[in-house]
DNA sequence: TAGCGCTTCTGGATCGATACAGTACGCCGC
DNA sequence: GCGGCGTACTGTATCGATCCAGAAGCGCTA
């Protein structure tokens, strides 16, 4: 029989909630006795108040649960995740609290509800899960406060969120593009289509996507405003989906562009991960970044740097932390509970002028 | 007022135990009142089962913890744990847990032993935490299966571990140098020192690793054995301790080696980011790999194929794997509990012959 | 129609702790 | 000597579910 607070207490000759209050309000009773019933803990190897219990009487946690979409396994192969991860556990150390990575398998709907109902923790934070994910409603039915790692795109006054202005982002990349004269341009993302399949997909505009991750759309969106600026409408841009967020799909995915007759000059991916497949395609036709095919990121990621790639830089760590931060101690303030942060159009030499023939 | 299970009871009009039955075993009662209770539930907004009163109930909780040394923060900063954690998320993934990152920060013990106590899990996975750290007594004392990711020095008949044969894998590493003819040798690690510093120091032998992480203590006397067969003694080794275990202390660490008069031909890392590291150091003195100065690491991370590094490969994810598995299903077999897996020495373009001058 | 087995549902006990109101007691000031 | 006050500890109610022994209802057989 395992020990419990009462096994100590009837040890020591106290009553439960004396014991009790040795371990969590040790300023509630003499130094002596709960020194005396420490001791008795020690000797009965009673190992402490247990969690599940207390946290059912206190009614709080002490763990913040992190929502994905991919299977769970795949939640560490994204550096740009892993970073943003890295944020939200440096608020949750700080605060004394866990991380509870819940997966929300896409094949199994249902698995993933059911990880929601049974995650015993604070706060949901959710990390590029599609609106229409059921587990959302799950989410949103425990009544637990819940933070966005994107803007929605129509935020309710008090729902809470830290992104960026996606599509302010990518249009900065679409018209640094444009001014270079590019105007055959091919698009690799991921999510385009509901299905896993990498390959060119035809869409009437980025409200057609059919997929409904927002940052995709908005993506897809500044991209195009910004490449409308060289007069490049949306029919002139060639489309392809990647199958997965992963280097090895984004050079599947240029393929289907750089293998074309009238080969783009310019490819934009929507992450960097993707674009580093873009580049890895190149390199295996022997074209030059920048040179014969210029080539966009998103994100940042460090890799990006070493690879010299055109990209936009947002604070990921930083996304996290914030994140962390409003799930723990959500703010009085509505304006406070959304935060937009800053990105930056970081050139490198993965784009450059189209070449004049 | 939040619902629960009695609130749902009395609209529908059932006891309380139909509502649970409703939800937990739905073969315990007709299809006709379970789908009014879940109707029932639908309307009031009852999200389902409290996560933590069922787990008080049913003793279970329906995730796994892993342990850390370093800040949770740092988990995601190694290649190598990041794999090894996918590998642990595939199980508990497919047992239907989530896995709970329990920080344990170096600087504050005691929140470590806090974070251990009040960690709402089934099991632990103790990931390079040092024998000695006062929160293993704790996760003990909790009397939960617990998995330890590399093999002690010396296990219990019933502590449950799955790892690598350490020392007898650095023995080929020593080996295959001593072979090549290399006589002058630095080493490269961390933890050989309990501080966090980064410079050469002077150890008696192996033993005397003052920072008791076996693996540490087991690679360092696999290095020493291996280069033993060339006629490299202990004392001919020079050792430099890395503040951490990342890339750029272990380009620091090399420069205490690289810069001496007489120059080591060999640097043995005790990981592959730490031996990422040395690459760089010598890469900034003009030094070649491989033809100067050999280098090798240990875990062969994706980006040691690409670096082009002599190393130790180790299924890192079905490590990762397996420990989840034991933790989540703990084999009656005795001998089931505790798991070697094989290692192999992959020899690339970093090590070559010592020059004959 | 009594007896049996099966399914369906009930109600009280229980998991292990914390909250809070209350008691006991010592000490101070007037 | 007594009210007032603070400190140290107690005891009961409670958190929200699951377990389990048992009751009710029903069909079937002898």
């Amino acid at each position: 029989m395992k020990p419990t607070l009462q096994t100590v207490a009837d040890a020591v000759g106290v009553s439960r909630s004396t014991v009790s209050n040795a371990y969590s309000r040790p300023d509630q009773l003499s130094p002596a006795l709960r020194e005396k019933i420490h001791e008795a803990a020690r000797r009965l190897g009673y190992p402490g108040p247990d969690p599940t219990a207390r946290s059912l009487r206190r009614g709080r946690v002490g763990a913040i649960g992190v929502l994905f979409t991919s299977a769970l396994s795949y939640a560490f192969t994204d550096p740009y995740a892993v970073l943003f991860l890295r944020g939200v556990a440096e608020s949750a150390e700080r605060h004394g609290s866990g991380l509870l990575l819940v997966p929300l398998s896409e094949a199994d709907e249902q698995a993933g509800i059911e990880a929601v109902r049974n995650a015993a923790v604070d706060g949901f934070c959710v990390y590029c899960v599609p609106a229409s994910h059921a587990a959302l409603d799950v989410t949103r039915s425990r009544g637990l406060p819940l933070v966005a790692a994107e803007r929605p795109v129509e935020p309710g006054p008090d729902s809470m969120y830290v992104g960026i202005d996606e599509a302010a982002a990518a249009r900065t990349v679409g018209s640094h593009l444009a001014r270079l004269g590019h105007r055959r341009v091919a698009i690799v993302s991921d999510l385009l289509v509901a299905e896993r399949r990498t390959g060119p997909v035809a869409l009437d505009g980025p409200a057609d996507i059919r997929y409904d991750v927002d940052v995709t759309r908005e993506r897809l969106r500044g991209f195009a405003e910004g490449l409308a600026e060289g007069g490049v409408g949306w029919s002139d841009l060639f489309l392809v989906n990647a199958g997965t967020n992963s280097r090895a799909e984004g050079a599947r995915a240029a393929g289907y562009a750089l293998d074309r007759a009238d080969r783009p000059t310019a490819v934009l991916a929507i992450t960097d991960l993707l674009a580093l497949g873009v580049l890895d395609a190149l390199a295996t036709r022997g074209l030059g970044p920048g040179r014969d095919v210029s080539v966009t990121g998103f994100d940042d990621i460090p890799e990006a740097a070493a690879a010299g790639l055109t990209t936009i830089r947002q604070p990921a760590v930083e996304k996290g932390a914030i994140a962390g931060r409003l799930l723990l101690d959500p703010p009085e303030d509505p304006a406070a509970r959304q935060v937009l942060l800053p990105t930056d159009l970081v050139v490198r030499a993965s784009t450059g002028p189209v070449e004049r023939k």
